[in-house]
DNA sequence: CCCGTTCCCGTTGACGCCCATAAACCCCCA
DNA sequence: TGGGGGTTTATGGGCGTCAACGGGAACGGG
């Protein structure tokens, strides 16, 4: 298996240490990524962590546009800028730094969240409020698409 | 790697200097840029810094435009005349002179913001600010192009 | 001679490396 | 099917290294 799946809580030691699921460091391996880097959210406060690839897309993206407009600068600025990079020591963990903290409200416990090519990083009571959320959206989305509640 | 990527913030000391990240200064190093060089941003309170292959991006720009014009020569007198050498010194520490902190507003303080190809320097405060416009014209930009946030 | 700059050294705190422990998990076997 | 026992994982903490930082001393130009 070589995507990030399921998603599990793990605790923040005294130094700021957390560690990474061992299924995730697994495939973290597995993709040959040598160092992870944490971007800012743009709509939720979360983490998206994953290998440079991650930045790929978004340079491809930024490569579409004249280079001397807003938007570039804007997009250069949200992808290099509003990043982090995480170093996983030997025992496959990670340290909270307060460029994360800050924006996802993360205090004691991080959950770790599989998203296929990358994985995220939430404050767990705030991962609940939006996963509630998304559940209420497909439920409605679903209502409206079938007349009525699947069952 | 290669790219300047990531952000943080450092103290400026009593006599004016500042150490640049150490990560920004193995990018600098595995570039080869034997000297920076720090253009002030035309429309933030920021700094460009980089190699002189900083220039090539801003003198493309001029090219764009039509020589005859007031614009090309502005442009010109900006990136040419506009413009500051930064010496790293030997613990890897730059000296924050009146010409920076007249643009940027720096005081005790500085962010350096990696922006890819080269970096910038903030002043903390303005820094977040400026990062929060960002992050709401590209939230715009999302839900325009897509009908609703992404996910 | 004064002032600003550069070099060099010492301090401090953060971070990476290592080891220890405890809990969870898995597998084999009775 | 219900244990053992070994293995892996999560977590805590000691310790060395290095980056950030502060300050003294040498250097050089005006």
């Amino acid at each position: 298996m070589d995507r990030f799946l399921s998603s599990s809580v793990n605790r923040i030691d005294a130094k700021g240490r957390v560690s990474v699921p061992a299924h995730f460091r697994s495939v973290v391996q597995k993709r040959g990524y040598t160092e992870l880097y944490a971007l800012r959210c743009l709509d939720q406060p979360a983490m998206d962590v994953g290998g440079l690839d991650l930045l790929d897309r978004y340079e491809q993206r930024i490569a579409q546009e004249d280079p001397f407009l807003q938007t570039a600068d804007d997009m250069s600025f949200f992808c290099h800028g509003d990043g982090a990079f995480l170093k996983l020591d030997q025992d496959g963990r990670i340290t909270m730094t307060d460029f994360i903290r800050e924006h996802t409200g993360i205090g004691q416990e991080v959950a770790f969240v599989g998203r296929g090519q990358f994985f995220q990083i939430w404050e767990p009571g705030r991962l609940a409020e939006h996963g509630a959320k998304v559940r209420e959206r497909l439920l409605k989305l679903m209502q409206a698409a079938s007349g009525g509640p699947a069952q």
